[in-house]
DNA sequence: TCACCAACATACCAACCAGTATGTATCTCT
DNA sequence: AGAGATACATACTGGTTGGTATGTTGGTGA
């Protein structure tokens, strides 16, 4: 592979989730990702066969590593697995007060776009999705373990329920396109998250 | 007015929620919805004078009132605020049992899609947003008058959470396409309002 | 009865879209 | 050195989009 070869393809791919994130998969513009990179057409159709490969290439490259840095990463710090919990929260909550918080969860716009019309793209969502619930559930269970987490629950449908509440914290939070009710979400999520302790 | 013009533009409205609901308001074709009504442009540009304008109007309209029925409508019912509100979540689950669960909340959709590219939407989204808490918050905020809810919460903050986490059960069965998946973060749902008890 | 207007219908338009056909420069392998 | 492949660049196409210009029809008020 030719040296540029592959920054070229970082570039569209990074382009492309910036342009997808702002104004979803089926309405971004392949025109304009190639406006802003400098590409031409005959380049990424030479990386890429078509818009969809695009945009499941987006998933599972430039999400994928996001999540891994932004959760996984943190999940792995030892302690209290309340306090690891809501650690990871805060840390996610951080990086998208810089990032725009109006433009949301890049993985739960295209959930929520493209899930319903393509099942490509919906079962790349659910692989991450079950991911990002099994280090949930995991820690829980450890949790139970240790006895520093409630044993009355059960971990698979708490991990569940706790995800899908980030997720709608954080929906809400882009549409009132305020900081300051994602931390009023995060409070009530803080406190379900305590209800939990042993 | 026409007797005809009132139910043309009530047709208009119906099948341009059915087609934004699956397809997302972008990428909506007028069109579809043309093709679908059996409705000329002319007469679509008589009654609306902008795609724009006729997705402001399926959410003052339609949606607004589809969420009347759904939603602020069992709100009234008497009993413990508890057991109202997960009545209320019950029947909504029933109701997107019925309609397919992978189209999603439509309101939440538009959320998504529109709040960071359309003021407009955004705004109406918002407001629609604000009567739903606020109709759960009166509920909590009865129930601790009354003493059967937990007065050490703050009844706004409990609302908002409990609106986020309800879109988030919604927004990941959606993406599962499993009613199975729903249940199950109904099931976190349901143990988190019974934990709001006094 | 005649003017007017609401409620359409038909035909069209420029802009944009994803995708393609074809050409070319450079790099690699033999 | 020559063949072939990689990595592009340019110019184009057919289809679709939201929107418009122009015509027609039927009811209604003066």
């Amino acid at each position: 592979m030719n040296a540029d070869a592959g920054s070229t393809r970082q570039s569209l791919l990074k382009a492309a989730y910036e342009e997808i994130h702002r104004y979803g998969f089926q309405a971004a513009s392949l025109n304009a990702i190639l406006d802003r990179t400098g590409v031409t057409k005959g380049a990424l159709y030479h990386h890429f066969s078509s818009k969809l490969q695009l945009g499941y290439a987006v998933l599972d490259e430039h999400i994928t590593d996001e999540l891994e840095s932004l959760w996984f990463k943190p999940m792995q710090q030892p302690g209290h697995p309340i306090e690891v919990l809501k650690a990871a929260i805060k840390q996610l909550g951080d990086h998208y007060e810089c990032e725009e918080i109006t433009l949301g969860c890049p993985l739960n716009n295209l959930a929520q776009e493209m899930s319903a019309i393509d099942d490509g793209f919906r079962q790349r969502v659910d692989t991450l999705y079950q991911r990002w619930q099994s280090s949930i559930e995991a820690l829980l269970t450890r949790g139970q373990q240790q006895g520093s987490v409630n044993t009355s629950i059960d971990a698979a449908d708490t991990a569940f329920f706790i995800l899908a509440s980030l997720e709608g914290c954080m929906s809400m939070a882009k549409n009132a396109q305020s900081h300051n009710e994602l931390m009023r979400c995060g409070k009530g999520l803080m406190n379900y998250l305590n209800s939990l302790r042993a």
